[in-house]
DNA sequence: GTCAGTACTTGACTCAGTCAACTATCCTGC
DNA sequence: GCAGGATAGTTGACTGAGTCAAGTACTGAC
């Protein structure tokens, strides 16, 4: 374990707790404590729901939770109805007064973290958005929601070409020689793009790069795939099969006669991908591009009319 | 005000204050609660201190932190002394015992901590601790601590030139072009890497990347700085002024006869900077090469031997 | 020396959260 | 079809977290 990351971690912890606990202050007071707003939000996003759930869902206590419900009923926000099918448990639904108190109190925190956010401007909110979300993703993977795949905005090509690099050097060894000829492949598809004939889809997940990959112009009829990659956190979602889609469909709709690329044969997971679409290995050959032997293969996939 | 951004950083917080209330969790029903803990913390980073001062710090209630402090003293842990030059103030000192106590409570945070790392390996990890701390610099730069100049690591040319092109184009407005020459400059850079002549400093705080300037060959014993950047959050610290004095260094140093950049008009808080380094502008041209017309400018600075 | 302000304490309070004992119901296996 | 263990929820009794206001002792400026 390192521990400058602990340290890290306990120093965000440490801030982070002292910020938001500055922005929970702002409901005491009002309609609702906090513990009450986190139960109104959950009701509210579920309903019907069981206490139970609930209980599940933010690890609170049966007896405290009990207790709660108990009080939203006697403000009138919710009304508890005995389940048909089980007659211990009881469906619990928000009444207009419940909606009006909810909706309430969700704005006031909006409101709250609005104000915070205000504070910060222009691209360095952008980033804040999208590091909270990252940190988010990579301590749980399984938050994330859908991912979506679009065309690259500026600077992703840079950033591809910066996170490739990063993780072949880690988890395969490679050398520096990877870096250049990233950042090569893509300050060239960068100087030559034409959106009619080349392009570079990014992948995303609530709006945080999850994966992406190139297609370029070979001539000759023929389109390259180049660069393909998924991020660690978002892997085992089907991410990589939908990008190299993409780019069967965008070669096939442009025209092309082929599609080929180059990869190697340790990388397995990227293999299988191509595989399942249809490529086929051409070409085998050994090289030493990446300051170390790989063996390299060409696949290839013909674009029927 | 963006909804969404709104709707992320809430997603966060909920998010976060799970995970770290599932942390926090872990002291309750050892020696100390969490308030204890924090407090302690405070106390042993501060010492002496008074209680006034742990009150502004925590944002705690007088009367609760009185009693947190009489309760520490009780136990053992510290030790109250009336100051010599204000009657009222007390300075608190932790003795053998709330030492010991302390560096047991940090021990725990830190392996509970330690744990939650522990679920994400490798590059993740380090992608995590990186992004929390970049978080807490967005939010708070004053948080941040000293800033660090170091030779770049693999990615971070790629990285820069994505950074660059997202600043200059959201502040300025500028064109794709300033991506695809960003984006060739960091390539050739990779491409004919020689350390003895050349080189790429980053400038980073708390391990995140704060700015960077790169120094080139131009041949005929002529150097030349490209790329200075400094990120939003670590402006106003002298990062840039420190870049731009190491490049002069490293120019001198390996017995260039000048140092020479290109500019624009519009930058000014670089060109000041250049202006303290003793650069002088030795032509303006206006040009469109950025999707804009731009004055722009060669700054000179001659290196005496 | 007065007086406003600061450092800290104390009493009285409410809310947050835990624990264990309890009722009512369900489900499983014989 | 019924015993016995599990589940859904409730209640009483409790501890700790945190607030508020009143009070003491001191400081520092006029």
């Amino acid at each position: 374990m390192e521990n400058a990351d602990v340290t890290a971690v306990r120093q965000f912890n440490r801030f982070y707790t002292q910020t938001i606990g500055a922005l929970d202050a702002r409901f005491l007071g009002t309609e609702a404590s906090l513990p009450e707003a986190r139960l109104l939000f959950e009701i509210a996003t579920r309903e019907p729901v069981t206490a139970s759930v609930l209980q599940d869902a933010l690890g609170m206590d049966a007896g405290y939770l009990s207790r709660l419900v108990a009080r939203f009923e006697k403000r009138g926000w919710i009304v508890r109805v005995r389940r048909d099918d089980d007659a211990r448990a009881r469906d619990l639904r928000l009444t207009e007064a419940g909606r009006d108190a909810f909706v309430t109190i969700d704005r006031r925190q909006s409101d709250a973290v609005g104000d915070l956010l205000g504070l910060v401007e222009g691209q360095a909110r952008r980033d804040l958005v999208e590091t909270l979300t990252r940190a988010r993703l990579l301590l749980d993977p399984a938050s994330g929601g859908a991912f979506v795949i679009r065309p690259f905005r500026t600077g992703e090509p840079a950033l591809i070409a910066a996170r490739q690099s990063v993780l072949y050097c880690d988890s395969h060894g490679w050398g520096r020689d990877v870096e250049v000829i990233e950042s090569e492949v893509t300050a060239a598809f960068l100087r030559n793009f034409n959106p009619e004939r080349e392009q570079c889809w990014v992948a995303e997940i609530d709006g945080v790069m999850a994966g992406a990959v190139f297609v370029t112009d070979e001539g000759d009829d023929i389109a390259r795939l180049r660069l393909l990659h998924v991020e660690p956190f978002a892997r085992r979602r089907g991410i990589g099969d939908a990008l190299v889609g993409h780019c069967v469909d965008f070669a096939r709709a442009k025209g092309y006669r082929a599609l080929v690329l180059w990869t190697q044969t340790v990388l397995e997971a990227a293999r299988r991908i191509y595989a399942a679409h249809g490529f086929e290995c051409v070409e085998t050959a050994m090289h030493e591009r990446f300051g170390m032997p790989l063996q390299g293969e060409t696949w290839r996939r013909e674009l029927a009319a």
